[in-house]
DNA sequence: CCCGGCGCCTGAGGGC
DNA sequence: TGCCCTCAGGCGCCGG
């Protein structure tokens, strides 16, 4: 599923739609958009992008006037592909973008349909897509361990409950957050109110290693992520225990457990995750 | 106000 | 081989 890295990687990777136009937007799957799928299509023909960046898991494109916000939910992600390459199985939007005589068919693909292209008016976008509500950016240098200590201050609950709470800190998802666990020492379950500071900045070293590993490897492919050119990412070989439950600990050989938190199944070594 | 749980979806995989 | 059931899960929303 993707989650900040897998995001990050498509964000760098759509660059070279910056100066092209939106000339055209077809869509089978017409529910994923806000306001409805003509009002959203009338607003954007027409107009440039400007610039393409993300935030958390939402990818932001600016257009002048209006912001369009996508999010991937489960299994989207964009294809980049010219307008007479086959069409993909799953692809639910086609956005048709063109610089002079340049085309470029820019395709939100999605199995389960879960994603949402979002539009809102550029002067009060932060507001009104929520993204105002969010954590701080997790590599970002302003996420420094004394940024992270204060906002573990009077926080309660399961480690990995709180990895997973956007409000937090954006951007993890279920793969990353038990990896961060793993790398951290900490059982998945372990409450945060008892955590030491030493436990405290062994998980915010943890959350922007395997963060920025995921960013370096372009992502990690389990089960569907591609990137926008179709490929996987080779962040899956450095797992060490997202899915892993029933195989042997890469560090002790202790078969590895498996539990749900949050109805996510998390998967751990209860050797060499310390339950606080 | 916070927390748990559901609904949205489809394909993969297991059991028989 | 084919059918049916279960499972996967980010996030918005609902109800207790």
């Amino acid at each position: 599923m993707p989650e900040l890295p897998e995001v990050e990687t498509h964000v760098r990777d759509l660059q070279p739609l910056v100066g092209y136009t939106i000339r055209e937007l077809v869509s089978n799957t017409p529910k994923a958009f806000q306001p409805g799928f003509s009002q959203f299509r009338t607003a954007v023909l027409g107009k440039k992008i400007r610039a393409i960046h993300r935030r958390a898991k939402y990818i932001i494109f600016e257009l002048g006037t209006e912001v369009l916000i996508a999010h991937f939910r489960m299994t989207g992600h964009f294809l980049i592909r010219k307008p007479t390459d086959p069409l993909e199985k799953c692809v639910r939007h086609r956005f048709e973008l063109h610089k002079g005589k340049a085309v470029i068919d820019l395709r939100f693909d999605d199995i389960r349909k879960f994603g949402t292209l979002k539009l809102f008016p550029a002067d009060q976008y932060i507001e009104q897509s929520g993204l105002s509500v969010l954590g701080p950016e997790p590599l970002d240098r302003r996420f420094t361990l004394s940024v992270f200590q204060r906002l573990m201050v009077g926080k309660k609950g399961m480690l990995k409950a709180v990895l997973l709470d956007q409000s937090f800190v954006a951007g993890i998802g279920n793969i990353y957050a038990d990896e961060i666990c793993f790398t951290s020492g900490l059982h998945p379950a372990s409450r945060v109110e008892k955590l030491t500071a030493l436990q405290i900045k062994k998980i915010h070293a943890a959350i922007i290693h395997e963060l920025a590993q995921g960013v370096k490897n372009r992502g990690t492919t389990v089960g569907e992520f591609v990137d926008s050119q179709g490929h996987s990412g080779g962040n899956q070989h450095t797992l060490r225990a997202y899915k892993r439950h029933g195989l042997s600990c890469k560090v002790c050989g202790t078969t590895m457990q498996k539990m749900k938190i949050q109805q996510r199944t998390t998967s751990y070594c209860p050797k060499c995750q310390e339950r606080i």
